[in-house]
DNA sequence: TCGGTCCATAACGTAGAGGTTATGAATGAC
DNA sequence: GTCATTCATAACCTCTACGTTATGGACCGA
């Protein structure tokens, strides 16, 4: 029933104006008109966006008068980083391999110990752009649906 | 001109075929073929999922004979991480209004120690309609769907 | 040269996103 | 009670996303 709660934040994520709203959040609870007064898009609009906004878990609304205020629910913004931590060491790889590249340098020339970490070399450093393994893993690969 | 590459990352995470293929990646470069196989969609599907993710950056393609591999670009990972990281202190409030009211609380009776555990009871539990950052707002009145 | 494999693209359908204007319900102020 | 404000919703349009099947180009092995 539940597709993947990561579906709909990264979807609310990615229009520029639902982020501009949660980063107006972060200063504060806003109703509707003050949502929409920077925006130059209808209040309709804005209120759909709010809604994509509530339904990715973002933001929760209460009332208040005839206002309806909306409040930054960041913790799916910390399971979404979560989740992209899964692959820092990828983005981190070209500084390793640049590390890589240095160590080799330096065993040309003599010493320094702290070359010899087996786990810097990472496999998908020497992995890169060289494939070659047809079907080696097996069928684990995930899906959500 | 650039809209924003955060929009293209984001969009492109939206999609759970499009998370898989980048989990699959990450062991090793792959084909075409090789995408397709497991996730039960057409070949032409996955050709389109991969030009989005290429679009954003997230991977780039050579070729190789016949085929044409997909290697798994980070970089736009990282950025998009570090936009979520600007959120960090939300959701880490949580934890820390949960400390706060635990503090004040054995401050009053001192004892069970139990309840110190942040993990132990939901944080988001006591987070939820507890604004008071600016607008000073109260009254639960939340709706769902 | 010929057949087989890999892949992109075209053509098409459906569904949803994002925008608009018009309108009405809910609530506070007078 | 009456009016003004706030907001959601309906009705509508356009554009894109995501899937399909059909097809053809590119390339390798024999």
């Amino acid at each position: 029933m539940t597709p993947d709660p990561l579906n709909a934040v990264f979807a609310a994520l990615a229009d520029p104006t639902r982020r501009a709203i949660l980063a107006r959040l972060t200063e504060g609870d806003a109703n509707v008109v003050e949502l929409t007064t920077p925006f130059r898009v209808s209040q309709p609009a804005i209120s759909r966006h709010l809604r994509v906004l509530e339904r990715a878990g973002l933001i929760s609304r209460n009332r208040r008068a005839t206002a309806r205020f909306s409040h930054l629910e960041a913790k799916p913004l910390g399971e979404a980083t979560a989740y992209l931590a899964r692959y820092r060491e990828y983005w981190d790889e070209s500084y390793e391999r640049l590390d890589a590249l240095l160590s080799a340098l330096k065993e040309e020339r003599p010493a320094d110990p702290k070359a010899t970490d087996p786990e810097a070399t990472d496999a998908s450093a020497t992995d890169h752009h060289a494939p070659d393994r047809k079907g080696a893993h097996d069928g684990d690969d995930q899906r959500h649906g």
